[in-house]
DNA sequence: TATGAATGAGTATTCATTCAT
DNA sequence: AATGAATGAATACTCATTCAT
């Protein structure tokens, strides 16, 4: 089978799909910020599908073609996140070999992605559990990023470097003390004073501080 | 207190208003707590005048004649919970005049209300702050139980206690803190292991614990 | 008690309840029957609320002050009919006490049932079994007519009028033979020739007059 | 049949054609026999012209290049039902030359048909006319059926197997006795007892019995 | 010939709200 | 003070149908 030009008419047909495709995508990507959007205002129950197709100037139906239902969109818009925050997590425990500063890179990338993407956040962990419970077969990406955590802690933990404690517990403290700070910006952020994008940052150097210096010679 | 001449027809309608004044009251409040039950039964979205009014003997449109619409209903249930969660904070500040015992007593109270309220909590500190900031009549409550906190947390700082830093940020920190605890839990409580009751509870006083001994050794 | 003038206002209340209960029973019977004509040209499934109330220029929602859901509205629907037809079939029974002359009878007023309410007809007898079951809990009026039909040929049988056999299928048969005319003359009545009322009248004469004389000659 | 002379570009076109206009038919079939199939299972309303689609691999649109519309597609599938139907009645016709077993002949096809064809009977004969007659372009089959009934009966009355009467009346009067056997069926098989179809046969026996024992000799 | 995208009308049902009484 | 009737807007979801390709 020689290298000959493409016929036309294969061209056309294939320029034509690639087009389809692309424009399909484009509409599945509009339509998912649309929800993520509305979902992160409107919460779980208050979110609606006519809203969001209004919102990027389609009819509800059309959402049927791209998602099976309201639960599948939902679904997929946490993915999303959940993927994009399991990624950041990784790469900021893979750069460093040192174990007590790969907990406060963890931390710090955890606070990154808070505060850039307020949205997913809120989507992500601010939700009831019914929600993220229902999603049960999916793969939960959730997971691997609570793993990236624990590794970390375990690691420190033989290292000496924390005491040693439940791994679980202790993994729940740590990320409880981030989310803290995440949470509470996003939801207090104009309401009460320093809590800004600076001063959270700020907060948890400090926040973190203290807890190696309460971990070290408990 | 004599009785004095109080022309009967006076007295009457004095006492008719008082009954009337006593009996809108006691319906209003059984009204409220017939809200708040649904409401922390099924939460925000879940919640609805109809049901409200079933629970309690009346018919939906009665609910109107004492509240000028749902969101105003929902707004006095708010109120309730911030006045119970200022005095709650109040009363744990006010149990003990040892600095450092104090603000770990504020955070249990802290974490006892969000435990015991979860659906109150969620209101309360997990939403945009739009709605609650929407109720731009009422009295910030909230701002009072911030004081309670960054009071005891001044106090402590003269006593020295804790190191001398930003009060604001301080408070913020320490509230990021148990806020951490509550929220996280509620939001993963059966999804993620131990996040129950106890265990958050449990994870406050090591939590706590640490903070007080990054604190001594700044 | 002395028979006062009733007290205006007692008057008032008693006249304007009066109304209010007739003007809910005048609405109440005008969903009924515009249900009824829709079911019977819809079918069951064809049939919608939304039409239902268009009909008898109300809301969609106005019905469900009336009735629970589509299916108690379709099953009052049913009842009625059901409830007229086996007082029809009673008294044409208990109008002689040949038994002979009994099942004829019987016979007769269930064509005449057919023939002057043909809309109940359809929705009674003309639909898929699914409906009906799905009403089982439902106090089955039905059953009453179908026993009428039956209590007369077993006395039939015992007074040797008609040759014994299996009582049940005796009964589908002439359920059957008169089923058939009524439901052939509603569906072929203007596409098919004598198919008329009349006709059907002397027809369903014809075979009863076939039936005795087989009978007879067992 | 000679190999004339037809030049290639013609015997290629026409080929070409033959094959396109079988291919045509194949898949107009295949449609047909999916649709027939979801017809028997879901019924009228049940029938979805997506589901008939995905039966046979093809998209929604393309039953459009086949069938005007919904509507188009259902009388088709009628349309096959009568003639089947016809065939049915006219090859139990064909099967003997003796008048009165013709007759019963005649009958036991016709409670067959509708036994094992349900939704078509229903269909056919159990809807208002409206259906029907809406399909005014479409040769009447049915008219052919009730013909075949017909001519059965008007020979008998000549060879004096039964009495003579008006002949569209008693063709009337046969039709309704076996429609009556098999509507009832369809309507009662699961609510009423002894509706099977092992009893339905039976009853069309003992009927048709009857009606000959009360034949003879009027 | 066949398809994918999109739509508009339709379904049952729930809810907050208004109005006359 | 309380109610019953009624409405209009909203919800998720399904379907027949059209159009450009």
């Amino acid at each position: 089978m020689t290298v000959t030009a493409t016929p036309r008419a294969e061209r056309i047909r294939s320029n034509s799909a690639d087009r389809r495709t692309r424009a399909r995508e484009d509409t599945k990507r509009a339509i998912l910020e649309a929800a993520t959007a509305l979902f992160e205002q409107r919460g779980y129950e208050g979110f609606s599908l006519r809203q969001v197709a209004e919102g990027i100037g389609y009819t509800a139906t059309t959402i049927y073609l791209y998602f099976k239902d309201k639960d599948e969109l939902l679904l997929a818009v946490c993915a999303e996140g959940f993927a994009e925050f399991g990624s950041a997590l990784e790469a900021a425990a893979n750069n460093t070999t040192d174990p007590a500063l790969r907990i406060r890179a963890i931390g710090r990338a955890y606070i990154n992605f808070g505060l850039t993407h307020p949205v997913h956040y809120r989507v992500m962990f601010m939700q009831t559990p019914d929600f993220i419970l229902s999603a049960v077969n999916q793969p939960r990406e959730e997971i691997s990023s609570y793993q990236v955590f624990m590794d970390a802690i375990t690691a420190a933990m033989r290292a000496g470097v924390i005491p040693v404690a439940d791994p679980l517990e202790t993994t729940n403290l740590l990320w409880a003390n981030v989310h803290g700070l995440v949470s509470l910006s996003l939801s207090s952020k104009g309401v009460v004073p320093k809590w800004d994008e600076e001063s959270v940052r700020r907060m948890f150097e400090v926040q973190h501080d203290l807890l190696e210096r309460g971990w070290r010679r408990v």
